[in-house]
DNA sequence: TTGTTCGTACGAAATATTTCCTACCTTTAG
DNA sequence: CTAAAGGTAGGAAATATTTCGTACGAACAA
């Protein structure tokens, strides 16, 4: 009945998990019929238990926290949501660009997907954050 | 003995996997002696039959191209670097910032990790891209 | 009360990934 | 020639991940 919860250390989502975790930024606290259903809307059909014991399992990890005291559980990330999303860009860009952001940002300027309203936008950013310094 | 090589598109790598093209990225075309060897310092421990057994694996997947005509076998990427980084940034931003690049900038800019070297680099970036267009 | 609905728990199968052992062939040093 | 070194091939074990079936209890509607 031991849990290996590693304190003070965001375990690595897998892929499935990352999933779960979009629909709860997006939702805040969820039981596990909401997350089910958006994933079936947004993403893929899964079924009812899958999402469940995928939930159980990233409890177990430390990924999410589970309020049990309703009949219908409430799952919430364990973790602030900037804080994952940054820890998994680091490895992102180390993994792909040896540690470099403006090596990811140069694959990001040559990118068609990147938009020119989404060009003004990192422009905006990075003024306003030069600004304030 | 048929392979399901998913032609024209490119095939999710593992994380292992990445860590190999990390290595042809880095050396180009190598044997898998070399590629060992260089995860070996590089990464983790690692036999050097796993490392062949990977690296024939990626081959049947179609993310290696293997040449056969010497005894030593030369493994090279099927596909250019900046177009299966691009691919795997594109997807990385879809899941972690909703498709929104400029997200993934405001993350970068409250990284710690993001030096005042970077940050310079990033401006020219865009000085310059903005220039030529 | 009774059966249907909605919830969790648990186990296990199906896949995917990672790792290494063994066999066997070729090259090379002596 | 022969032994050692260094290759590849293939199978199988060890893990990790994903998926779902079954059991069973609580809430609820009739």
């Amino acid at each position: 009945m031991n849990r290996k919860i590693a304190k003070g250390k965001i375990p690595e989502p897998t892929r499935a998990e990352l999933e779960i975790l979009q629909v709860i930024w997006q939702h805040g606290p969820s039981t596990v019929r909401l997350v089910n259903e958006k994933l079936n809307e947004q993403t893929r059909p899964l079924q009812y238990t899958t999402t469940l014991k995928l939930m159980q399992i990233m409890a177990d990890k430390g990924i999410l926290v589970r309020d049990e005291s309703q009949v219908k559980h409430i799952y919430r990330a364990a973790w602030e949501e900037r804080q994952t999303k940054s820890l998994l860009l680091d490895r992102f860009v180390d993994a792909m660009f040896n540690g470099s952001p403006s090596s990811l940002m140069m694959q990001l300027l040559g990118n068609s997907k990147t938009s020119e309203k989404e060009l003004q936008a990192i422009r905006d950013l990075l003024k306003k954050f030069d600004k304030g310094r």
